[in-house]
This record gives structure tokens, C-alpha cells and sequence, in this order.
DNA sequence: CTGTATCCACGAGGATACTG
DNA sequence: CAGTATCCTCGTGGATACAG
């Protein structure tokens, strides 16, 4: 953690508050990392996390639809089906997620793993 | 964000996961923040957020703890005092608050700020 | 100063069933 | 398949007061 002083404390808080509120919560990530893993269809992405359940899953999916981070598209076929895929913008949050990644990693060993 | 194929998808959530467990959550990174900025004391850390009240900041705080990421040492002089320091594990996460602050600044000027 | 004690509101998240 | 509709639990977070 890098050292700063009391007066640009604040500057520091705001955006990771920022970036907390669109990330934070149980699932947001994780249905990120679902569908640029490949899955892009609502059942394949609720199978793959498991353990949520529709209406969270709906809900999570249309926050991050508002965020700009995946993209809904309704194919108008028969039978009709729904895709959801990242946007480039999400792209942008590879190395928040590596990073996450990485140090959850770490803390398992470190501190869960004893 | 990094592509995968499907069977590494979990391997990837886990981690992720374990790390949101740690640091998800309203103020978790913030107090973390605000410690290594130099404020030591249980009121100067509740001043230098603003919004949050002792109750949650003393439960906050022994999250912290748990975690290894604050120590909390009592100085038994007179008056006795408390001071709240962040551990060198806790360094371990500076580059997560780095990358979702960079994040968060981008953020606002590609989302919020529109 | 450093917290605890109450009491309380609200929303996230969940179980189950159901619709088009 | 892609969600909605209900109903519910529980934890987070908060207001206010107070104790050591």
C-alpha cells in the first residue's frame, strides 16, 4: 500500500468507492469471469457459478448491463434466444480481476489455509 | 480480461472469491486506506471517512484484525490509548487498491461523469 | 478517547414456484 | 430457455445514548 499523506487521503477513498459500488457484491465478478470464460447464455452462465439463483442472477446481469461491462443481445430466431457477451469496456477491469485473483490466492495460503 | 476456457472458469472464481470476502463490503479498503495514511486513532480514522459511526467502524476494525491486514495496540499509559496500524501483510494489497482505484478514476470519467 | 448497548430500517441474497 | 413472482431471512449499516 503506498504511503500518502492525511490531505490526499480522500483522493485515494473516492474512486475505489467508485469502483467498489459497481464490483462489490457476491456475484458481479464472478459472472464477469463466467462469460469471458464462455458462457454466454443466461442457463449456461447459472450453471457455471452453481450456486445462485435466477432472479439474482437476473438482477446482477441487468446492473452490470447498466454499467456498460456485458452486453444483452436477443436474437430474433425461432426459437428466439438471448447472448450475453462482455464489452470492451469490461476489458478494462482485467488487471482489478488478475489482481484480485492473484492475491486471493495468496491469502488462501497465507491465511485461510492454516 | 483474460480469456479461459471453461473448466479453468472455477479456478479463476475462487480466488476472486476468497479476496471479495476480504475486502468487499462498504468500508473494509477505506479504513485500510485511511490507516496508511496516517491515521492511527480509532476518532481520527472515523473523522477522516466522515459517514461512518463507531459501531460499524469498531466491527470493521476487528474484521481487520482477523484478517491480519491492522494490529491494534494498547498503550497503557496515561490517559491510556489505542493505535490502530496497518500490517506489512496489508502491504500486500496495495496493488489491488492501486489497480481498482485507477479503475475507479476511469470510471467516473467514462460512466459517471457522462 | 475508545468503544458498547439498543433499537431499527433496508436491501442483498435466497427458496420455491411459475410464466411465455 | 429466459426469466418473473412471492415470500422470507439475515446481515449491513445507521441513530442515539451511554460506559469505562
Amino acid at each position: 500500500m503506498s504511503k500518502a499523506n492525511h490531505t490526499d487521503c480522500s483522493s485515494a477513498m473516492l474512486p475505489v468507492r467508485d469502483a467498489l459500488d459497481v464490483i462489490s457484491g457476491k456475484w458481479k465478478l464472478i459472472i464477469l469471469i463466467s462469460i469471458s470464460s464462455g458462457n454466454h447464455r443466461f442457463r449456461e452462465i447459472e450453471r457455471s457459478i452453481g450456486k445462485i439463483n435466477s432472479k439474482v442472477l437476473a438482477k446482477e446481469l441487468k446492473d452490470l448491463e447498466e454499467h456498460k461491462l456485458i452486453k444483452r443481445t436477443v436474437y430474433d430466431e425461432s426459437p428466439v434466444f438471448v447472448e450475453y457477451t462482455t464489452t470492451p469496456y469490461a476489458t478494462t477491469l482485467g488487471k482489478v480481476i488478475k489482481e484480485l485473483r492473484d492475491w486471493g490466492l495468496n491469502h488462501r495460503k497465507e491465511i485461510i489455509g492454516k
